[in-house]
DNA sequence: TTGTAGGCGTTATCAC
DNA sequence: GTGATAACGCCTACAA
């Protein structure tokens, strides 16, 4: 349980302390023999070195800290994965803590991160209060990601949700929608400029908004699915405020027997790789998340390296994927006709069911399934 | 971008260094008045303890390092929230870092975390080869969960996957099924003994086992599926090796125009929130992940306090969680029998279609939805 | 190319 | 209680 130090190594190699430290810095001016006997000795011993006392001593940190609001959430793995790509290609070590969702915990976490003296932070999603948030970036260069700021020292990277919901309702009204629904995110991140987004759209195009009061998960999407077929006012097409409630609200129409996207068209936000399994096959807006993650990453080292001091705001451009949840609508009664629905006349088969509908998904999913198997 | 030290600190509060060392230790032996002088000016100068700096001199470390080996699953995530609240709870800081399920990427991360002297490490699933495991396991406790190990200086905490597919086999022959197919995860972590409690499982019941190649992603199990279809040798039930592939697996019936379960009962394995949506609602085995995570802290903690040197191997026992996606197998042949199916006469309707059966789900589920459905 | 002195922010061990 | 002083493991000069 003895961790070796310098003095171990170099004893072994029978070369000084100071030899060592050059060794391991890559320094060019160690001759190959001493080089390599010293990495040989380090290897045996098992070697490496103590990443606390370098940065103590050098006084600059190759750590950059990641505050993940919320493990649970594959998004956040995804940019993870963007920042990971970035930092390592320019030799940073990233250290990951989670918040839990919880402003308490993340707190903490972010001390945490913080007693390590990183060289910067990123926070993705965080929901500690601005404050907190400026603090910090009073010691050192932080980047939000899915959160906005003010804060002139911090940079942000977000989408743009008010893009991402246009081009839903666009894609729908192309199919022929009109009344067309979104289920709201409430309080979520991101659900404000969603709803914009979405109500610009719909008026911009002549139609009549109609938002209802939900959440970001499939059974809040179910029950507001459930209140509009009880309240008869169920549209053609539905947005919902991320997959998750698009699931729901999915489930709910089959419930009811109505058939998606024959009868109903759904879309969701956000891609995960839950809308691209082929048993969901849900129409939606991608995000490019590793790229957040790139973008994030890269901001935050201009900042270490002092190459900026201007606040930097990345605003994405989502991007819609359509599979097989959207169809056009139903222009004629069907016999099974559904009695919620009000559009008139026509034979839903044209729209055809999902299951027919399957051979037509697009290369970018089947890609992602793999993606997503994981190894459990 | 300036970190204060605790000498900033002494001099703005008009004491020692050392007082404030002991300030911020909480040190019982530091007069009220000194206190608090301290910790106004800590806070007003926004400072606190620098990590590195401190294990190094007190030797000491509070911080435990957990390697995740694929954060795109939620699996990972919940083991993960039983460290945290463990290490927490007992004064620890968790600093984490992913592998992205490659050797290399692993490997590296792993360095990472070691350069970072944490008290020990917790590897969640990882895929480096024993040797590196064990060579860690030199300089501090390490624990493995989702992995095995024979060296006796790491602990270990896994699911017993031979009782879980027993569970899954169990279940399914109670329902009446006889010909039960295991669609094997291949080189998976655990799908040895999945595959190996299956087959005992049926073998105890005097069924023939019938052992299908696939994979843990949703792609693999569509594929086994449509290889059995196209042989002729489809059964009455399905025990994929996952959840994603069970998803994959139902989704490729449904093409066929089998239903679910009315023609073919589909277990899954691991109980991610996958399979607590309502839109899958699949019958699954639950690992107890959060367990996981907290017996892993707390072996670790105890080799770390030096309270233990016996290697300890937890095998935690999974659990059936009976959905949507299981039934009684069709007893007779129905009207719109597919001709995939050996089963002789009955008439399926009588095992419901899986939409009516859904207000039978359990509690349980709604709980988790509301877990996953996230801030996005 | 190699070795030596100082210091990084903190803790621990002493005297006061 | 409080304040000096020597580590901790390493890096950055600088000298040899």
């Amino acid at each position: 349980m003895i961790r070796p130090t310098m003095e171990d190594v170099a004893l072994r190699a029978g070369v000084s302390r100071a030899l060592v430290s050059l060794v391991m810095r890559g320094s060019p001016k160690v001759s190959e023999l001493r080089r390599s006997a010293v990495l040989k000795a380090a290897e045996e011993l098992g070697y490496s070195p103590h990443a606390m006392a370098r940065s103590l001593a050098s006084r600059t940190s190759t750590v950059l800290g990641v505050m993940v609001s919320d493990l649970h959430n594959a998004f956040f793995a995804e940019v993870v994965d963007g920042i990971d790509e970035v930092a390592r290609d320019q030799g940073f070590d990233v250290i990951i803590n989670t918040g839990g969702r919880s402003p308490a915990r993340e707190r903490r976490a972010l001390e945490s991160l913080l007693s390590f003296r990183p060289a910067g932070l990123i926070l993705l999603s965080p929901v500690v209060p601005a404050t907190a948030i400026s603090k910090a970036a009073e010691q050192l260069p932080v980047v939000l990601v899915a959160r906005s700021s003010r804060v002139s020292t911090v940079d942000t990277v977000n989408d743009d949700g008010e893009v991402g919901a246009r081009l839903a309702v666009d894609h729908l009204v192309s199919l022929g929608h009109q009344r067309i629904a979104h289920l709201d995110g409430g309080e979520g991140t991101q659900a404000g400029p969603r709803r914009r987004g979405y109500v610009a759209a719909m008026e911009s195009h002549g139609l009549v908004p109609q938002v209802v009061s939900s959440e970001y998960t499939d059974a809040a999407g179910a029950r507001a699915i459930r209140s509009l077929i009880s309240d008869r006012v169920l549209p053609t097409a539905i947005l919902s405020c991320n997959d998750f409630n698009a699931v729901g609200a999915i489930s709910a129409l089959e419930d009811a027997g109505l058939r998606v996207p024959g009868d109903v068209s759904v879309v969701g936000y956000d891609n995960t790789s839950l809308a691209a399994l082929r048993h969901v096959s849900l129409t939606t807006i991608d995000q490019p998340r590793a790229e957040f993650g790139r973008l994030a990453a890269g901001a935050l080292l201009q900042r270490v390296r002092e190459e900026r001091t201007e606040p930097v705001r990345h605003l994405l451009t989502p991007s819609l994927v359509v599979r097989n949840t959207t169809a056009p609508p139903a222009t004629s009664r069907r016999s099974s006709g559904s009695p919620f629905l009000s559009t008139a006349g026509g034979d839903s088969a044209e729209s055809g069911s999902r299951t027919a509908d399957f051979e037509a998904k697009s290369p970018e999913r089947r890609s992602r399934d793999q993606e997503h198997g994981g190894p459990r």
